[in-house]
DNA sequence: TTTCATTAAGTGTATATACACTACATTAAT
DNA sequence: ATTAATGTAGTGTATATACACTTAATGAAA
């Protein structure tokens, strides 16, 4: 139970490496939950974002998750192989459209359990206004 | 100027997605600041810590940068073939000490007012009470 | 209609990150 | 001494992520 470390000054911490650590290292506890169904969180995420039904653009996909358009090429290959999301061409100009497939569904909603325990897993550490705080602040951080 | 996405019921909001989506879009900008030095803000962080001196092991640094070990080790990879830090057989045990060398230690300073000026642009959104806040909650969520 | 600007998307290449597994040195137990 | 347990660290393999550059379609201007 040691302090934080702090990369920078310690009346000035950096904003970006706090976050990153963050990420990483709640990222690893979501992944220890959920590994069992086979989805990373992120492959999750996305299932989750289509499981709305709308099929998306890359683009506005992208634009959704925060993630460089090149990026979500990459995360979607693996989604695309095991046939949980398919793209079509439907778009305007050259927009490729993704959309979730039954298999993708049913995907998700295996996953969702899991989901929700690792999501309780951190609420327990945070009052309810600390994770309502917390969402805020995370907005506010990027400028949103 | 939209929304965050939700991939998840809106009450509840995915932690680890958030963080993840703020991790990488404040990444992006402290990337485009730092980029003239040719430093990669996770190098740059590295180097941080380094420089107060102390020479660690693996796998103290990998606790501080709250990273994996076996993570740890490649991103190290480019820093000591840049001759930024180097390594002895110091340690106890099989330990190897990671320390930051001269060359290493001049990279970090003229790194330095260019993370300054990234770390502005953040701190031009954010009160002082409210990054404080964000440093505590996300420590609350890592559970620190 | 030819050219140009705009909008989408993909590739090449590199770093970031994790997990399961392996290798090895040291110490403790027998 | 030999073996077992423990503490370190590295590898193999896969996904995550970004940036610079390229490709292609559409629509507008000349």
């Amino acid at each position: 139970m040691k302090d934080s470390p702090r990369p920078s000054p310690a009346d000035n911490p950096c904003h970006c490496f706090a976050l990153r650590r963050a990420a990483r290292t709640v990222s690893r506890e979501y992944s220890e939950v959920m590994g069992p169904i086979g989805l990373k969180h992120t492959q999750f995420s996305l299932l989750a974002i289509l499981s709305y039904g709308e099929q998306q653009s890359i683009s506005t996909l992208a634009e959704l998750l925060g993630l460089e358009r090149t990026s979500l090429t990459r995360t979607l290959r693996p989604l695309e192989s095991q046939r949980l999301v398919e793209r079509t061409d439907e778009g305007y100009r050259r927009q490729k459209m993704i959309r979730i497939t039954a298999a993708g569904m049913e995907k998700y909603e295996q996953g969702l359990p899991l989901w929700q325990a690792a999501q309780a897993r951190l609420n327990a550490r945070l009052t309810g206004d600390e994770r309502a705080q917390l969402h805020a602040l995370l907005d506010l951080a990027q400028g949103v």
